[in-house]
DNA sequence: AAGTGGTCTAGACCACGTA
DNA sequence: ACGTGGTCTAGACCACTTG
């Protein structure tokens, strides 16, 4: 099982990949406990360091969670990882705060070139596209374009039965058993269009910050892509640089 | 020197404290190579493995650099790290060019309210104002102010004696002593003033991309306040949520 | 050949959470 | 009391770089 040969990567590199897969296939769920590493150094015949240093590298890239006196656990999607960790706009005191979402379409169409382009599908696959409006301290700050591959999210069109969460990646990992793992983002400066100006409340071509995401599973699998266009009259988008 | 008691923190967190307090009081200069791990285990009583945890820490945070068969060194600021750490804006491809500079201004002034709460300054103390624009492949992109306070910069005004070189940090590191370890940017949509339109070659009231960095040294202490205000016609910023 | 960091082991004890 | 992760040790061998 485990390569030892001399041209062979590390022990603790097999076992994190191994780790990885396990998570990557279901076989762990998203909330659960895995083996303690005393167990597992055990089964594969290795010693609790190395184990222990394959787990660090995924706790570290956030794909497990360590808690002390309890065990290893398959990160979750929750309200203070999305706020945490995948929302960045901020009012301009600092302070986060997650908006609220009012959904305003949700319909099942042919992708256009350039979603399918981001989310790596033939040319014209049938994708969800959800159209949100946020409210930030109840005023309306963003709106926001959702595309997903219909095949993943089925029977996620309007009438699915039940309402739309605001926090979409706790609905994606446990109703479709997808997990975003990691985004990409590409910030550019936009005029408003008409559209815009009329949700947001503004005047057509004010400046808005749109932020492209493309959201990606564990195995780097686009699953979504996310246009967001923000009034940053009072809120910015924050990044820290290590 | 190491206190190991009950309620003390961990040994290898002390030493990695101790370590960052080297680099920092420039004890150990950017550049230069560390004492091995087996000699900091001796000399500071504890087992090589109690350090290299330390430094491990140290090198995820971009302290210190491991160079296997060679030893451990303080990080530099480079061409590579500006452009890989620093700097964010990519073209539609996704390809990322360092811009060249051109300086327009370089006064000491009396700093405004804004500049001095960012900077950490008495009102009014005296800063250093640097305006330049940047081009990417011969195009105008980007307008930059940036702001230093006085103190910490004497001499680099107008005719200190050298030309501004395009990769700043790498100037404030060998020249000042002074390293940008970490910054913290907060990014807007605006429209372009007449100013910038002249500067970067569009109209007045395009939507620009402006970005606010407030750069850091090891120990947080802001020195340096950045606007940069970028055309995002053939460019974006880009940003990596792991 | 000597010195550096990189991997791996086997075992000890501590701090924390649960039952 | 027990099992978990967290720290620390002492020593082995490997991979890489330099003199």
């Amino acid at each position: 099982m485990l390569s030892t040969g001399k041209g062979s990567i590390s022990l603790y590199m097999q076992i994190r990949d191994m780790l990885v897969s396990k998570v990557g296939k279901g076989e762990w769920l998203p909330g659960s406990i895995i083996p303690s590493e005393v167990n597992l150094a055990q089964e594969l015949g290795v010693s609790q360091g190395t184990v222990r240093k394959a787990i660090t590298e995924l706790v570290e890239s956030n794909v497990l969670t360590r808690r002390q006196g309890r065990g290893t656990f398959v990160s979750m999607h929750n309200i203070d990882r999305a706020l945490f960790h995948f929302f960045h706009i901020s009012d301009n005191k600092g302070h986060k705060v997650l908006p609220d979402s009012n959904v305003l379409q949700c319909r099942r169409k042919p992708a256009t070139r350039i979603e399918s382009s981001k989310l790596h599908l033939e040319a014209g696959t049938s994708v969800i596209r959800i159209e949100r409006m946020r409210r930030i301290s109840d005023k309306p700050t963003m709106v926001e374009t959702i595309t997903l591959p219909a095949d993943l999210f089925a029977d996620l069109v309007e009438g699915g039965g039940y309402e739309l969460p605001n926090t979409l990646y706790e609905l994606y990992e446990q109703r479709y058993g997808i997990t975003i793992h990691s985004a990409d983002e590409q910030l550019r400066a936009i005029a408003a269009s008409k559209h815009d100006a009329k949700i947001l409340n503004l005047e057509a071509g004010t400046p808005l910050l749109e932020i492209e995401r493309v959201a990606l599973t564990l195995d780097r699998t686009p699953v979504e892509l996310r246009v967001s266009r923000c009034s940053t009259r009072n809120h910015h988008y924050h990044n820290t640089i290590f």
